[in-house]
DNA sequence: AGCGGAACCTGTCGGC
DNA sequence: TGCCGACAGGTTCCGC
């Protein structure tokens, strides 16, 4: 599910609901999330804290409470907040229940476990966080930025887009996507990307996300759901997951490659 | 610097 | 029908 348009989405439904709203308790139902936090420890630290908003950074969901204190969420693969009724019984994937005093539910469920939820006091003291890089929507991600950041490095550019201290917030969906509206190949070495290139991909980076977020994410699961609906965006994806399939700009066949054990899908024939 | 591999987990899908 | 391996939107750590 979640790559940035998807944890834009996301932030921004909780941002409507939950700002103003105060945690009463929390269940935990498995605590893999809590990074080795005692359960305890984690329900205390949330007790009676009163939600001031919802941000996102990068690919983290950063949750601030009006005292000043924060907790980070990240989704991985499987993660999701929902907002729920409340219920008597939690979902098998349901991991944590945040009790809020509105007599709503705020939902952390994670099929696979691999999300994490932390809090801290200070956003300083969140490594991971303080690890990332650029944001692509933000002012200071310029064409020129990208140019400059490209000659610094030998990586291919698939796996440069997705370096998290680099650029935050791309993820293999949307690396593979932006890298086809970009027309560039996913092996090239940043380094050789020259010339008009780097704002080709700034530029289909922007609109790509953009995009996304317009259609409130985009995700393989969805993408599914929608397949017999008309609207939406079942036409986002042009060659993630498409390998075989005609390139819609060429009608070359997409290929599926590997890249630090990830799938790569690209049209060879017009990207170069 | 950059890469391959493994680990963290569970669910689903394709092939035999 | 049923089992088994491959694979899945992410990140981190380790060794070369």
């Amino acid at each position: 599910m979640p790559e940035l348009p998807e944890v834009e989405t996301i932030v921004s439904e909780l941002n409507a609901a939950l700002p103003g709203s105060a945690i009463t308790g929390t269940r935990v139902f498995r605590d893999n999330a809590l990074g080795g936090v005692p359960v305890a420890d984690f329900q205390e630290a949330l007790a009676g804290r009163v939600f001031e908003r919802v941000r996102r950074r990068g690919k983290f969901l950063v949750f601030d409470f009006r005292d000043g204190g924060h907790m980070i969420g990240h989704l991985r693969m499987t993660g999701k907040f929902i907002l729920s009724p409340p219920l008597t019984q939690p979902h098998a994937h349901h991991r944590v229940w945040f009790h809020l005093d509105n007599g709503r539910l705020l939902i952390f469920q994670d099929a696979r476990c691999f999300g994490t939820l932390a809090i801290v006091e200070r956003l300083a003291d969140h490594a991971p966080l303080q690890r990332l890089g650029m944001e692509p929507l933000s002012s200071g991600f310029t064409a020129k930025w990208v140019a400059a950041a490209l000659r610094q490095s030998k990586t291919p550019l698939k796996i440069w887009l997705m370096d998290q201290s680099r650029i935050a917030g791309l993820g293999n969906i949307y690396a593979s996507e932006i890298l086809f509206r970009a027309s560039l190949s996913p092996m090239r070495p940043a380094h050789t990307v020259t010339g008009g290139e780097p704002a080709r991909l700034h530029r289909a980076t922007r609109r790509t996300l953009r995009e996304a977020i317009h259609h409130n994410g985009t995700t393989i699961s969805d993408f599914r759901r929608v397949d017999d609906k008309t609207g939406g965006f079942q036409d986002f994806l042009r060659v993630y997951g498409k390998q075989g399939q005609p390139c819609p700009r060429c009608r070359a066949p997409i290929v599926k490659a590997r890249q630090q054990q990830r799938s790569t899908f690209f049209c060879p024939s017009c990207q170069r």
